[in-house]
DNA sequence: AGAAGTCAAGAGCAGTGTTCTCGAAGTGAG
DNA sequence: CTCACTTCGAGAACACTGCTCTTGACTTCT
C-alpha cells in the first residue's frame, strides 16, 4: 500500500515530463534545460534527477511521447474514416482510411515540427536514443497503414494470392515475406512491396515538408501531396 | 597591400574551420564547443571571435560547407558519367549521368552523416540557418540533376515541346514553368514535373537511410535505392 | 617615427549537466 | 507506538559552456 508516496511520485514524473515538453515546444531538444524544467514545476535541479536518470532520459521519454502521439493521431484518422460495420455506405474509396492515415501523418507533422523533428530528424548528438523504443514507436504507424490496407482490400473482395510480386527481386520478396510473417502482416508480397514503397515516399516528402526543403519545389504541398498518396494509393489496387 | 596580416587571417580562418568540422564529426553540432576548437587550434577562446561572430556564425560556415562538399560529390559523380564529347561509345543509357549523380548523392549522405544532418535534419535549436545560404547551396543539387536530365534528354533527340505535361494540375504547371524560367531549366513542365518528384522520393529515402529508420523497412537499402532510382529514370525517357 | 588599426590574451559573468551530502519525511514491521 | 529503513527534497560544489570586456603588444600605414 505505496499509496501516498507512489502517488506522489508518478504525479510529479508526469508534471515534469509535462513541464518538459513545453520546454521542447519552446526551445527545441539540444537546448533543454534541465533547471528551466525543475524551475517550472517547482522542484530543485537536483530533485529531478530522483524522477530521470538525466537529460538523456528525459529527452528519451520526450522521445518515446512524440512517436506515441504521432502514432495516435494517425490512428485517429483511419479509425475515423473507417466505413461503418453496418456494410451500408460502404460504395466510397476502399482505401480512403490509408489516404486519411497518410494525410494526418503529414498534418501532425506539420502541427507538431519540433517533436516530430526530435522522432525523426538528425538524432540529437552525444544523446544516443535507445534503438528498441524508436523502432517500437516508429513501427506503429507502419503497422496500422499496412492494416488498413488489408482491410481496404478485404472489403474489395481482392485474392489473397493475388499479385504475389512475381516482377520483385527474389531476395527483396524474401524479406518482405519474412517481414509479413514477423510483424503479422496479410499482404501479399507485392503489395506489401508498394505499400512499403508509398510510406517511404511519403515520410520523405513529409520530412522535406516539415523541415522547409520543399518550398523551392512546391508552391502547394497540400496540392502535391494529395496528388502524390493518389498515385501511390492506385498501385495498391 | 595588407599581405602579411590578411595571409595569416586566411589561414587561420581556415584552421578555425577545418578544426571545427573535426569536432563536429566527433560529437555533433549542438556540442560543438568554442573552447574545444580553440584549444585544438592553439588560440584562445576570446581570439576566435576576431574570425567567427560566435557559435551560431561557426556553424552556418559549418553548413554551407556541407551544402558545398554535397553537391561538390553529386556534380563529380554526374560529370565522371557523362559520355564522351567525340560523340563516340554513346550507345549507353542517356540518363546515366542523372543515375550517378542521385546515386553520389545518397553515398555522400552515408558517408558523412553528421555533415548531411546538419545541411538536411532537424534544424538546430536556437539557430536559424540563413535562409538564403541554405537556399542557394541546397539548389545545386537540383540544378545538377535537372541539368543531367536536359543534356540526356537533348542526346536521344527528345522533342522540346514534347510532353508539355497536359494531364498536371494547372496551378501546378504553371508553379514548374516559373521555376523554370527562373532557374534556367531547359525542360518542358511534364518531364520537370517528374525530375521534381524523383528528387523528393530519392532525398526521402536517403534522409531515413542516414537517420537509420530504413532499416526495418528494407534488408538491402543499395539494392531498393537503385530499383527506385531506375524506376524514376524510366519515366523520364 | 608616430599615429592608427588589429590582434591575442585573460578575467569575469551567467548559464549548463551532474554528483554528493544531509536532514526531513513517509513506510512498514514488531 | 516505536524504531529501522527507504525515499525524498534541498543545497553546495565541480567542471563545463558561450560570450563580453579590458589591457597591452603587435602590424600596417602615413
Amino acid at each position: 500500500m505505496a499509496t501516498l508516496r507512489a502517488q506522489r511520485r508518478a504525479e510529479l514524473t508526469d508534471r515534469i515530463l509535462d513541464a518538459a515538453q513545453a520546454q521542447l515546444l519552446e526551445v527545441g531538444p539540444a537546448a533543454l534545460s534541465l533547471r528551466a524544467v525543475a524551475r517550472d514545476v517547482g522542484v530543485t535541479v537536483s530533485g529531478l534527477y530522483r524522477y530521470y536518470a538525466g537529460r538523456d532520459d528525459l529527452l528519451t521519454a520526450l522521445l518515446v511521447r512524440a512517436f506515441d502521439d504521432h502514432a495516435d493521431a494517425v490512428q485517429d484518422a483511419v479509425e475515423g474514416a473507417e466505413p461503418d460495420l453496418s456494410g451500408q455506405d460502404d460504395d466510397g474509396d476502399r482505401l480512403a482510411p490509408v489516404r486519411a492515415g497518410l494525410l494526418a501523418y503529414r498534418r501532425w507533422g506539420l502541427e507538431n515540427p519540433t517533436p516530430f523533428g526530435l522522432a525523426y530528424g538528425t538524432p540529437v548528438p552525444g544523446y544516443a536514443a535507445p534503438a528498441d523504443e524508436t523502432v517500437r514507436a516508429g513501427a506503429r504507424c507502419g503497422d496500422l497503414l499496412v492494416a488498413a490496407v488489408a482491410r481496404g482490400r478485404a472489403r474489395s473482395g481482392a485474392a489473397a494470392g493475388h499479385d504475389g510480386g512475381d516482377d520483385l527481386d527474389p531476395a527483396r520478396r524474401a524479406h518482405l515475406k519474412a517481414l509479413a510473417s514477423r510483424r503479422g502482416y496479410d499482404l501479399p508480397p507485392g503489395v506489401l512491396a508498394r505499400t512499403v514503397d508509398l510510406f517511404v515516399v511519403v515520410h520523405g516528402f513529409v520530412v522535406m515538408d516539415v523541415f522547409g526543403q520543399l518550398r523551392p519545389l512546391s508552391d502547394n504541398p497540400d496540392r502535391d501531396f494529395a496528388a502524390l498518396v493518389d498515385r501511390g494509393l492506385d498501385t495498391l489496387r
